[in-house]
DNA sequence: TAGATTGTTAATCGATTAACAATC
DNA sequence: TAGATTGTTAATCGATTAACAATC
């Protein structure tokens, strides 16, 4: 999944991913009114170890727990969402607005977690997101100008593969910096530039594996 | 990611996920007419050690290499293929015709890795799909018996947050033992019911973390 | 108090990488 | 032959888990 390595930051890429979880229950657990809730008690919901519940809560947050009440759940959600960036909006810019493109346009989710999509781009007036985003999809040989004045940092690629090297190229050229690519291809990209891909057939090679000899 | 751990096989979740990837290189290989590649080639392209490639590929072939030419390509396609199960398509259904679940029904790629939807759930006369896929879209009080009746295996979640519990339960009531969820949630299932978050949450906690600071 | 929970240090586990002899 | 590559064994690295004293 993870192109480039030179990531340098306090907190290991596995407990990075869980991060997003421990948001959500907690999320979960504020709308159900709770205050408090301990290490042990989110391990067990979530199938994790205790002390690496501690562990990864203490590496994103400064106030700590209470022996035999456990940490405050709105202290946490608050300390979770400043790591991850939550609280600070990114731009960013989507092309290919096709079944794929709409989902992603549609989703409202996104804003919640720090990022959202100022721009869709795409050749096809009869495109699915056309009829649904109209106002705002742009012709593609807008896209590298439109991200460099936009100051753009993140693109997000959902187009068919033979069109995704074409497409990456061009929001490198107008100054995006991380890729999330939906196509299943691999993207040559210049040191410094990070590639996110989301591979369906990763997934599904480990869904697939449950069900081997079944 | 990964809700159950009780999986056995021979190889590490890490090689798991790598090996969609060295599948996708070598049909690349295979389409330029390359006949054989050698494990430091392979772990240049990919960003890998060639220690580790050469003990991913070993885990899953029988044929290996010859010194100073490398492995035959098509040969460890096929080992890969066979492995990952995409020579044994299996069939699944998909809850939630909206944009996500259309995209997912217009990808033609997965019987390539091994699945093929056979038929979606909707209630709502207007989904997206419903104009696209008329003839696959059923009403959602068919989903547990026609996952019984056709025998499915995998389901497929693409329905907003606050319904695919539900869906969740009635896949399981059609006995459906593996799922593949694209909402924003967490499914409580019985033991033996495994659970593959696809979370876009987590995807974009990774990406934020290459702009922090930028 | 007793006992649940905390945070930290030490042990374990698993995956990656280095080293090396064998081969074509 | 020389040198690239192989497969395997040993060392390293990093993440998880166990053990434990401190706290409310």
């Amino acid at each position: 999944m993870t192109e480039n390595k030179e990531m340098q930051s306090a907190i290991s890429m596995q407990a990075l991913r869980r991060l997003p979880q421990y948001y959500s229950y907690l999320k979960l657990l504020e709308a159900e009114g709770i205050e408090t809730i301990s290490a042990p008690a989110i391990a067990k919901r979530m199938n994790l170890n205790d002390v690496q519940v501690r562990k990864d809560l203490a590496s994103v947050s400064l106030s700590g727990g209470k022996p035999k009440k456990g940490s405050n759940v709105h202290d946490l959600i608050r300390d979770i969402s400043h790591f991850l960036g939550y609280d600070n909006v990114r731009e960013a810019v989507l092309v290919g607005a096709g079944h794929l493109g709409s989902a992603l346009l549609s989703y409202k989710g996104f804003e919640e977690y720090g990022m959202k999509v100022v721009a869709a781009f795409d050749n096809d007036p009869d495109c699915v997101g056309m009829k649904h985003f109209r106002d705002m999809i742009y012709p593609m040989q807008k896209l590298s100008n439109l991200c460099t004045r936009l100051n753009i940092r993140i693109g997000i690629i959902t187009v068919p593969k033979h069109a995704a090297q074409e497409v990456c190229d061009a929001l490198i050229l107008g100054g995006v910096q991380a890729i999330w690519n939906f196509a299943p291809t691999h993207l040559l990209v210049p040191k410094g530039i990070h590639v996110q891909n989301e591979n369906m057939a990763v997934s599904l090679a480990v869904l697939s594996q449950y069900l081997i000899d079944v």
